[in-house]
DNA sequence: GTCTATAATTTGATAGAC
DNA sequence: GTCTATCAAATTATAGAC
């Protein structure tokens, strides 16, 4: 792994405990073994270094959940398939959806990470749109933004209580 | 108001837009007309006031929800009044809730304060528990986790879309 | 690509006067 | 309760050498 990806692995690893602050150059310099002066050669700013994290996330989380009509030819349901990539990144992880945690801030960030964050939702709900499509739902769209908010929700909610008992119950 | 009350104000709504790093003893003095130091006065640490802050947002919430018994008696749909004040949260501040907000950052925050924000969701949970019981709901505790689940995350993706109308679209 | 050195600013917090 | 004065530490960022 290169020192560009071990500081995004460490950054998203902080932004997804404490936000957008829970991370300095320094501290992430020091985790990969260089200097923080080194990381401005990679990211010029930490604006830049926060779109760029949020971009591989999306791009990480859609390639995670895979192709609609592949699942559903594998008489799969894709709706399941969303839920448990949901749950393996706050069970396996004991960590929030990075994209969640950001929006909820999203006022307070540079905007070139608004838009990263808002191209997160944006690909989650266009695929859940397909998939309740493929699913023979009425309400497609409607029903795609009631998953993707009630795993959010339920996310947080797990973490505010620090039990993850709580998100299983949500998504039974 | 006292300057106690005014500098919970502008901490409150700073911490809704950014979460708790989002805010410093200096700014919040400043935009009450006090200097710094005189905040430590009222709040020994941030950590206080941050608790603080959790602590007043709690219990004023609570008062808005008022007596689920009283709201039935007038013939009205608790659930209803519950998402009534989560959408007036959201589209009168245009704000998150606060709490939902720590939530998610839960991980990077003091303990006193992450006590705060768990009372918040126990009470809230505890609440709707009640409401769903009186309308005569088969698994009250369920559809509790369930409706405070979808409407954090809803208010949380609204703000990441930066768009009012996917929150009405998730509570209709 | 990574380093040293450094600048400019902000932060939470304390001591002690009024 | 509020002030002045001050501190130590941390932050993002830049210049220039290797």
């Amino acid at each position: 792994m290169s020192k560009k990806e071990e500081l995004l692995k460490v950054a998203e690893n902080k932004v997804r405990q404490g936000g957008y602050n829970n991370f300095s150059f320094r501290e992430i310099a020091n985790e990969v073994g260089i200097k923080s002066a080194s990381v401005h050669y990679h990211f010029p700013t930490k604006a830049d270094l926060g779109a760029a994290l949020a971009h591989q996330y999306t791009d990480a989380f859609l390639a995670a959940l895979g192709d609609v009509d592949e699942i559903k030819s594998k008489g799969e349901n894709p709706i399941d398939r969303y839920t448990q990539i949901f749950r393996g990144a706050l069970l396996t992880d004991n960590k929030m959806c990075l994209c969640g945690l950001l929006g909820a801030q999203n006022e307070s960030l540079p905007e070139k990470v608004q838009l990263e964050v808002k191209r997160f939702f944006e690909k989650n709900l266009a695929w859940l749109n397909a998939a309740h499509t493929a699913n023979g739902e009425t309400d497609p769209s409607h029903a795609a933004i009631m998953t993707v908010s009630l795993l959010e929700g339920a996310m947080m909610i797990s973490k505010a209580l620090n039990d993850h008992s709580y998100f299983k119950l949500a998504t039974r």
